[in-house]
DNA sequence: TTCTTAAAAGATAATAGTTATTATTTATTA
DNA sequence: TAATAAATAATAACTATTATCTTTTAAGAA
């Protein structure tokens, strides 16, 4: 996991060189992505400002999210439930590992995945720019007070 | 690829087992599915069965195809832009290769696979149950016509 | 074949997550 | 402090999918 405050320092950088305007909201936003703990949804983002900031929209978070992607500063996790997940941690393609139960998404350690990238490409042509890769079960706690 | 006429074959019996009617339909949705050709969408299954049947409704087709995921006669592919495409060819997780230019989808060859999954497993403590695996590029026909 | 009926089709309304719109507010700079 | 371009907040619009409801039909019985 690479060091949240970096994370932030960068992100704030990107949005200094575009000169876009560093309002609270969005500063706040960008701390919670640049932590990313537990892979947070818009929703979550949302409900954890509204305690700092009363007039929040949901908007707010959604349109910044948007922005940060466009500048590759945080990975959306889609799923097929439609809800949306977010790594502003680790922007760039990785696996991840999901709960099925209690929704919990981890970062797991698995290097056998750029010889499996030019392995796909030799064989099937294409030229491959990006992948996602998702492992779904049932994470050790909810194994566990599924027993109970 | 699986037979298609067996996919057909197993895909009807499951529908008279649970005494479910082989309408017209639904049966020509099934045979579309078994073949699953390029992974179609439902609006491509719809599309081309509005000429054989004229009054058909995509309803008709969005209920089918959750029927069919329901018994786990079809894979459904869910992508970020909100599309969704299905392999009633082979219903059970494998990767697939997509192309961005032009939507198509194929399935590599690809086996090194469930030992990444125990590997996961190992590490993460987590039950997996299923996985998803998608690698993203350009096919080699639009890579072709682009140096046009 | 005709009758009966539960299920499916067709048409359309509802849903939900996301994006667009617009009036108001605010960060930035001079 | 004042000017202004951009962001926020609130809400409308959008879109793929699902639910609802009425009409039609497949399938088994007589
Ligand atoms: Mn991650
Ligand atoms: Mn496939
Ligand atoms: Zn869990
Ligand atoms: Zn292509």
């Amino acid at each position: 996991m690479a060091n949240p405050q970096d994370r932030y320092a960068i992100i704030v950088e990107k949005f200094r060189k575009k000169s876009l305007k560093l309002t609270p909201q969005r500063l706040a936003i960008a701390k919670i992505l640049a932590l990313s703990k537990g892979h947070p949804s818009v929703e979550e983002i949302f409900e954890q400002l509204k305690k700092t900031f009363s007039t929040m929209s949901l908007a707010t978070v959604y349109r910044n999210v948007l922005l940060l992607k466009s500048f590759g500063e945080v990975l959306e996790l889609s799923f097929p439930d439609g809800s949306n997940r977010y790594d502003g941690n680790r922007p760039y393609p990785h696996p991840h590992v999901i709960c099925i139960k209690c929704g919990a998404i981890v970062d797991p350690a698995l290097d056998a995945l750029k010889d499996l990238t030019h392995l796909v490409a030799k064989e099937t042509g294409f030229q491959i720019l990006t992948h996602r890769f998702d492992f779904f079960g049932i994470c050790r706690r909810c194994q566990n007070s599924d027993k109970k």
